[in-house]
DNA sequence: TTGTTTTTTTACCACTTGGTAAATACACGA
DNA sequence: TCGTGTATTTACCAAGTGGTAAAAAAACAA
């Protein structure tokens, strides 16, 4: 109703944003914003400079898009422990997940990672209106199952800073990594170690 | 003898190009590099800009210049970790002395950060030719530590993986960090969580 | 088909940016 | 003080970049 008088986008609109959001997220993930040029964007999408102009306004416009998109993705997993579970098993299952988007989605982890680097320019009011709610929530979830000793007591902030940047490395990381583990398999171990890491940790 | 007639650098080369470096990893660290211009060096360092072509021949040897005394700072704290010692008090101590550097050297953390987010374009050789010898060296050891039950026997790449990692989450990420634990105080309780993480782990 | 709207291209432009040439100011030993 | 090499500034430039205007092409409804 009081919405405007939008007009359902077409499906050549439709294809289009999409191919040229993949394209971004290619190009931001791997330059940073300012590394980013309209040009590259256009090649990859393989459309011309200005028929990019024509679906978003700007370079900006993108990139704000992309971050938006990344921020559900991104607080998913963490949304998903449950406070009925069993405390030690929905730990371990969020650390699996978080390790899972960081091999199943490594360019939003990069695309995050570059926006954290430069101080959250664009992100900061996301953080504190989308992020940290969410984050005290289950910091004082998991400090009610240390007081019922289901897990031992650690500090949970700093716990799930260790669940973030232990999983997230892998994707960040990863030009280091593929010089010092070469030609690792697919499943290389990162899994069973981070199992054993938390569990040992965490156990009571 | 064979390495040509060079001229001891007088005072003010040595005092500005330690001026022109001190901002460059300012601008670098916080923008990458796409987003530093030469400008911004230039008013950060207080020098004009073609002044600073007098000293370095362009923004990529400052940028590499850069790069090449951080591999030595980087490496530092690894080879450190002795053989002789006890394989616990090594390894927390190791642990430690990255805290350390995340916390005292946050600049270079992300110059560093920013430069393998990006692909490593121009530390790869590095990272091969200085990482990648003394990485194989102490996961031997760390290996050796294990066998000899000193430590319990997890897979010693990752080990080091979340050794960087979980440390330099606190530089990378600190405007995240920022938002979530907002006016910390100076110990905020990582090294104690770090501690009791790697104790717990590794205790045989 | 035809008229209308949507999409794409062509040709630009203003501004930024890395870098250069040459003139000028400065430091300093003799 | 003077002369010489060092350091700095001024005035540029060519390439790259984000963005625009308007014409051309394609899609589509009638």
């Amino acid at each position: 109703m009081t919405t405007g008088p939008e007009k359902k986008p077409s499906r050549i609109q439709l294809r289009n944003r999409h191919r040229i959001l993949d394209a971004a997220l290619n190009v931001f993930s791997q330059h940073g914003y300012r590394g980013t040029t309209l040009d590259l964007v256009a090649n990859e999408a393989g459309l011309s400079k200005p028929n990019i102009l024509y679906y978003f306004s700007g370079k900006e416009e993108i990139h704000v898009t992309l971050l938006n998109q990344l921020m559900e993705t991104w607080l998913d997993p963490l949304i998903e422990m449950d406070a009925a579970g069993d405390p030690m098993t929905e730990l371990l299952a969020y650390v699996q997940r978080k390790l899972d988007m960081a091999r199943d989605l490594p360019r939003e982890s990069r695309l995050f990672a570059n926006e954290i680097l430069q101080g959250a320019p664009r992100m900061g009011p996301h953080l504190v209106s989308d992020l940290k709610p969410l984050f005290d929530e289950k910091c004082a979830l998991i400090e009610t199952w240390m007081q019922d000793g289901k897990l031992a007591k650690v500090d949970p902030r700093h716990l799930i800073f260790s669940i973030w940047s232990t999983t997230q490395h892998y994707a960040d990381f990863e030009a280091q990594i593929d010089v010092l583990m070469p030609k690792r398999p697919k499943e290389d171990g990162a899994t069973e170690y981070l199992r054993t890491m938390f569990t040992n940790m965490l156990t009571p």
